[in-house]
DNA sequence: CTGCTTCACCTTTTT
DNA sequence: GGTGAAGCAG
């Protein structure tokens, strides 16, 4: 079928589309060719953007479908975008990518899996798989968990795999190739793989490089500040040095450090595609003021930012609400009071915390109430046990090889392969240099006469699945569950039973649906591996309680951001913040005072049950930097806890701007004989001295003194407060 | 080999 | 308070 063209009445019609953005908004939209950096802060429009972009590349005859690539941080995300862009055309994106970093790198990799030697159908591993994984590397090593744990380890991997650290550490270096040795035994590969892999692939197949360059002319990325350097370098094979990029992001809602994403990427984009247009879109159509107002206030004490005003182009309505409740108890009771008010207002509502593990007060207080409400980032539907054991079937079934699917269900149900089956197994594989599950085919002479007839009976039941392969996928996973055994374990159960198979029965229907959709088995895993929690992040009706990691992108009429308190927001582990993590902190008590529309509401317990015992806990730092006059019951409220007393004293205060400070204010540009040009983020006023905080275009952030370092002022900035 | 009990460790945040 | 590994009896 040939791509869908749009013909000249249709163009016409839909460019009247532009009439709906603002000025701001209509710059970046119709910008032409090459890389634009569009600087979107919260609330401004930008998935608007990006969606008008498609739509008008296409319209004008710029771009076909097939020409799109865009990104976004979510699947969940890219649904509604293509969805969006379809409405504006009336027409399919046919063959027009819209995904997840991981999703596109996953595609390239099914497709040329030879070119980066993998096996055609090699698996993802999950996290769990990693963990074992990390032990068994670890334990033959002989590394004492004291020295790594494999969950260090797994984070310092996967640091190094997306680009934002090395392996300077001995010991680490050995287990990262044990660790990779083990993931291509199992012909799997892991989430970071599938970007480094995917790099590589292009890299190294200069006419596949050539090929995709010239299919996908038009590159657009959302929630930029979130890349990291992989992803930073998958885009530039995908576009080389002067791509017609459109990268979107907000460095104040960059939420992902931990993760890999560096901050730089969003603050350097002029350096890294000289020549790129930046444009900021400074209209905020969420928010009232006073939240916004708020939320500016808070962010402004972070340095590693463009100075930037943000406009509330929302009406004034009510302040922002305080409350100190006692205990974590009377915080969710208060809240739940409240929010019981708003959504017979007809109101919609959500309750946003730090950790997952708050949320739990907050359920039990709903359910009391009766109100319907919707966890995300509790655990996933994916992730529960009797799922992936199921999935674990499905994965052996589609790769007879996948020794982390194979390990994971030979015994389960069990049929009395234990251990010592295991290490038998796994010896005769190593004999023969054959995969583990293979070994398990060939039955080698060490069984056990029962080993050998649960071995063959283990293996019929996928003998007996191929007569079902080519039908519907709901139809194939239901007859899995009962031949296998799966479901019965849990038959005439009580209540946590009785869930589990609900959850089978889901994952029946979700592959039913998904064989409806025109997916094949190893398209549904597949699907299934990028799930995210913030995937299933629907605003209905129900309150929604979420992570504020989970709740980036979302808005609601009125939210409740809970758990004010230093050590949970900022999240601290006893020790002191760096700078940086402060900040991240801080972006994320920003995005999430930022998804309120018309009400926000901050609370804090004076005292909390975490871990067991009851803690006294202080207000966060934080809420110091709320201005009172847009904060009800601040001065009450943290008067009585002798607020300002508690708060850590802040560092060097910024400078209030266009002060006496050498003529140095934030947002401007300036120039340094080695490090170049760059844009002062802060000037400290320190006793005698002034320190300037500069970020440099090529060299990054520095703190210098003006008086010694011969910084020349090249321009003001574009934005002043 | 299984299923039970006890014990340690844990907690960010997620594609 | 929850999970998962380890240890032990049948």
């Amino acid at each position: 079928m040939s791509a869908t063209r749009y013909n000249a009445p249709l163009l016409e019609g839909s460019l009247r589309f532009l009439a709906d953005l603002d000025p701001e908004q209509r710059e970046a939209v119709t910008h032409g060719e090459g890389p634009l950096l569009v600087v979107a802060g919260a609330g401004s429009g930008k998935t608007r953007v990006l969606t008008y972009r498609m739509a008008w590349l296409l319209a004008t005859g710029r771009a076909q479908p097939h020409n799109l690539l865009a990104v976004t941080f979510t699947n969940k995300a890219a649904g509604e975008m293509a969805e969006r862009v379809e409405r504006l055309l009336g027409g399919p994106l046919a063959r027009g990518f819209v995904g997840t970093f991981h999703r596109f790198a996953l595609q390239l990799l099914r497709k040329y899996p030879e070119k980066v030697g993998l096996p055609p159908r090699f698996a993802i591993a999950d996290e769990e798989e990693q963990r074992r994984l990390l032990e068994a590397v670890l334990k033959e090593l002989g590394a004492s968990p004291t020295q790594l744990s494999p969950r260090q380890a797994r984070q310092a991997i996967s640091r190094i795999k997306n680009g934002s650290a090395a392996a300077s550490d001995p010991l680490l270096a050995a287990v990262f190739e044990g660790y990779q040795a083990k993931l291509r035994e199992a012909q799997a590969v892991d989430f970071d793989d599938m970007l480094t892999l995917a790099v590589k692939l292009l890299s190294e197949n200069p006419e596949l490089r050539l090929a995709i360059r010239q299919r996908f002319t038009y590159l657009l990325v959302d929630e930029f500040q979130d890349t990291n350097p992989v992803q930073m370098e998958l885009l530039w094979q995908l576009g080389g040095p002067s791509p017609n990029l459109t990268a979107v992001g907000d460095e104040d809602q960059s939420i992902y450090r931990f993760r890999g994403a560096e901050l730089s990427h969003i603050l350097r984009f002029e350096h890294t595609y000289p020549g790129a247009r930046v444009l900021t879109l400074g209209n905020n159509y969420r928010s009232t003021k006073p939240i916004l107002a708020a939320a500016a206030a808070v962010i402004a004490h972070n340095q590693l930012r463009r100075p930037k005003k943000l406009s509330a182009r929302g009406g004034e309505g009510e302040p922002v609400r305080l409350f100190a409740a006692m205990d974590e108890a009377e915080e969710a009771a208060w809240v739940v009071q409240d929010l019981r008010r708003e959504r017979a207002a007809g109101r919609s509502v959500a309750v946003l915390f730090r950790v997952n593990a708050a949320s739990r007060a907050f359920e039990g207080e709903l359910v009391r109430w009766g109100v319907p409400y919707r966890v995300v980032g509790a655990l996933r539907f994916w992730d529960r046990a009797e799922v992936r054991d199921a999935l674990a079937y499905l994965r052996l079934f589609t790769n007879p090889d996948d020794a982390l699917a194979f390990r994971r269900v030979v015994n389960v149900p069990a049929r009395g392969l234990g251990a010592a089956t295991l290490d038998r197994l796994e010896q005769a594989a190593r004999e023969w240099g054959c995969s583990l599950p293979e070994a398990a085919r060939r039955l080698p002479a060490s069984l056990t006469p029962r080993g050998r007839e649960a071995l063959r009976q283990f293996w019929g039941l996928f003998t007996e699945l191929e007569a079902l392969a080519a039908g519907d996928l709901g139809v194939f996973v239901l007859t899995l569950l009962e031949r296998s055994g799966l479901a019965d374990q849990y038959r005439g159960g009580d209540e946590e039973d009785r869930a589990r198979l609900a959850n089978l029965d889901q994952l029946v229907s979700a592959a039913s649906e998904a064989s409806g959709r025109g997916l094949s088995l190893p398209g549904f895993l597949d699907e299934v591996a990028l799930a995210s929690e913030a995937d299933s992040a629907e605003t209905g009706e129900a309150v929604l309680l979420s992570t504020l990691h989970a709740a980036k992108g979302l808005e609601f009429d009125v939210v409740y951001l809970v758990g004010l308190e230093e050590g949970l927001l900022p999240l601290t582990r006893g020790e002191e913040l760096e700078l940086a993590d402060e900040e991240e902190e801080r972006r994320l008590l920003y995005v999430g005072m930022t998804r309120a529309k018309k009400k926000l509401v901050l609370t804090y317990a004076r005292m909390r049950r975490l871990f067991g015992e009851s803690r006294a806990s202080r207000p966060s730092r934080f809420l110091a930097e709320l201005p009172r006059e847009v904060v009800r019951d601040a001065a009450a409220q943290l008067g009585r806890d002798n607020f300002r007393a508690f708060a850590p004293s802040p560092k060097p205060a910024p400078a209030p701007s266009g002060g006496e400070n050498g003529g140095f204010r934030p947002g401007l540009r300036v120039e340094h004989p080695t490090f170049g040009r760059g844009v002062v983020l802060q000037v400290q006023a320190s006793g005698a001295q002034t320190r300037v905080v500069v970020f440099f275009d090529r060299a990054g952030r520095k703190t210098l003194l003006p008086q010694l370092a011969k910084l020349k002022v090249l321009e003001a900035a574009s934005e002043r407060p």
